[in-house]
DNA sequence: GCCGTTTTCGGCCCGACTGTTTTCAGTCG
């Protein structure tokens, strides 16, 4: 049992002695002990194997115990008697805005519902307004949160929450009287799927900015609407629908708001904690104690007065940024323009938009000084792959074009299959005609885990290949990746020097940011690439960026930050190895 | 259930909003 599949058992536990009733502090430690799984940078079985859990923040003796009889037996009687005695439909009970564990329950216990269906019945039919602390307004409040989220998936991409984040924006940057506006929580820190956008605006004059705002184009419902706060429904494109939520401060306000709706929730609890050792108190209007405040015109200045550096979002997740800023270890995290080519895009050779020339060009256009090409191998004749006559009618079409481009080398590159017993779909001597070799899996995903970690291994060790493409398979949202030993695929890129592709596609984003901080641990190299199936989409590459920033990578961790002339030099000699 | 040079017991982040309430519980982030 794998990492993120504990995690969920225990998240779930957290949730399951909720409904019971349990002590809200006992439920929390479930759920704080998933996260602190979830974010676990090493190989789960290896720190249970050499009973390295007590180190683990939120681990106790309770739940090491818990932790070891699940990855040790795939099974935990705790669980398994605890989830007999709960209808599984509660959890679909407690996705409803103002729904949480004591009206689950009472819901449960005085009505036995246990179903959307038997709790919309419930609502039409008047019984759930009658009971202690529900009413009529509850009453039809739940009936509209049954159809939304009936309508309405629970998270989405990082891109599409950010398309619709800024069409809010926009909307809101002519209303009158506004200082500051920011986009805050996860989107702020750039996680790779949304619940919901956090807007924070600085003020004095609120009421008109948030009429504006509960009157905007797309907003289906109003959820809440304060002279502070405002939570609506907003409608994108498609069937896409997510909550967004509007605060309004003061100016003065402002810097602690903004850390405040940054978040993440472990980092704000680790900084208020942190706080409170300097005498002071934290919370989204200022940092003060008994007899002073601390003016801040910028988060900076709040960071600052708790004697630690700044933290850049992306980072606020508690997992150690606080320790390192206050030493000043912190990394310089790498930055957009720090990148001076990608590897790991497509033409209509394979099954690309555009042609190798239109995508030069495009990657010109963003100051690209290289742009590698890599198109599906053979195997692939779903995405129209390569044969070696073909690569090399593409191979002499890039020197043709690479003759007329000024400031832009193309490089001839293949995403070369990982064939089922791990071997690379095209032979060695066509190998050895690409400058580079990215190697990607893309069928047979329902190998077992040794068989698809042996796999990829053995592809890794493979010469000719110079980095790995998306190393889980994961489509956000879709598909789950397919499963791998991601440690032993790390130690074995570090020994043999082979990179690891952060693959920047929104709807991957594969290497994740954990196992980002994990391969710089051992060394290895990473390669941030947009996997461009178009001209525009060679620009992606910033959500990789996103990924390795999220990852503690600095520059000098990512090879693609180099020159042209030194990833030349890099690869001609990996290749004469 | 976790945690700890103030504590091994008694804390555990904290404020806005809503709806049902005569002062507050539940939910949410």
């Amino acid at each position: 049992m794998d990492k993120h599949q504990v995690a969920a058992i225990l998240d779930e536990i957290g949730t399951l002695l909720e409904l019971q009733g349990e002590d809200a502090f006992r439920c929390n430690a479930y759920h704080n002990g998933a996260r602190a799984i979830e974010q676990l940078e090493e190989d789960l079985a290896t720190v249970v194997r050499e009973d390295r859990l007590g180190e683990v923040p939120h681990i106790g003796a309770t739940l090491r115990e818990k932790i070891t009889t699940l990855v040790t037996t795939g099974h935990l009687p705790f669980y398994e008697e605890l989830r007999k005695k709960t209808p599984p439909g509660l959890f679909d009970l407690l996705r409803i805005p103002g729904l949480g564990p004591k009206r689950v329950k009472l819901l449960y216990d005085r009505l036995g519902i246990d179903t959307l269906d038997k709790l919309a019945q419930a609502c039409e039919s008047g019984q759930v307004a009658k009971l202690k602390g529900m009413g009529e307004k509850m009453q039809q409040k739940i009936l509209e949160g049954i159809q939304s989220l009936r309508q309405m998936g629970s998270r989405v991409r990082l891109d599409q929450a950010l398309a619709l984040a800024s069409r809010l924006i926009d909307g809101l940057r002519t209303a009158p009287g506004i200082i500051r506006m920011e986009l805050c929580g996860s989107l702020r820190r750039r996680r790779e799927t949304i619940k919901d956008i956090d807007i924070l605006i600085s003020s004095d004059t609120p009421g008109p900015i948030m009429e504006r705002f509960v009157g905007l184009p797309g907003v289906t419902q109003v959820i809440a609407h304060g002279a502070t706060k405002s939570s609506v429904v907003v409608q994108g494109d498609g069937r896409l629908s997510m909550n967004a939520d509007l605060r309004i401060v003061r100016d003065e306000q402002f810097p602690f708001a903004l850390h405040y709706f940054t978040g993440s929730k472990g980092h704000n609890i680790a900084m208020r904690q942190r706080a409170q050792q300097y005498g002071l108190k934290l919370n989204e209007y200022e940092l003060a104690g008994p007899d002073r405040r601390i003016r801040c015109r910028h988060e900076a200045d709040l960071f600052r007065a708790l004697d630690l550096a700044y933290i850049p979002p992306e980072l606020r997740e508690n997992t150690g940024e606080i320790d390192a800023a206050a030493k000043g270890t912190l990394p310089k995290l790498i930055e957009a323009d720090d990148l001076k080519g990608v590897f790991h895009c497509h033409t209509t050779y394979s099954d690309g938009h555009n042609s190798v020339e239109e995508m030069a060009r495009a990657a010109q256009a963003l100051g690209l000084k290289y742009l590698g090409l890599a198109d599906h191998s053979q195997s692939l004749t779903i995405a129209n792959g390569l044969t070696p006559d073909r690569i090399r009618q593409q191979q002499m079409e890039i020197e043709q074009v690479n003759k007329r481009l000024k400031g832009l080398k193309i490089l001839k590159g293949t995403e070369c299959d990982i064939l089922a017993d791990g071997r690379l779909d095209y032979s060695d001597d066509v190998l050895a005609t690409f400058d580079y070799v990215v190697a990607s899996v893309h069928s047979h995903f329902k190998q077992s885990r040794e068989e698809m970690t042996a796999r990829i291994i053995k592809a890794i060790r493979n010469p000719y290949v110079t980095m790995l493409g998306h190393a889980t398979g994961r489509l956000l949202l879709k598909r789950e990746g397919y499963p791998v030993d991601l440690e032993a695929v790390l130690q074995a890129a570090a020994e043999c020097g082979t990179m690891i592709e952060i693959n920047a596609n929104p709807q991957r984003l594969d290497l994740d940011w954990i196992h980002c901080k994990r391969a710089k641990a051992l060394g290895v190299k990473l390669v941030i690439n947009p996997d461009a199936h178009s001209s525009s989409e060679i620009a992606l590459y910033h959500y990789g960026v996103d990924v390795a920033r999220r990852g503690w990578l600095e520059k000098s961790d990512v090879f693609n930050t180099q020159s042209l002339a030194d990833v030349t030099k890099a690869l001609a000699a990996r290749k004469s190895k």
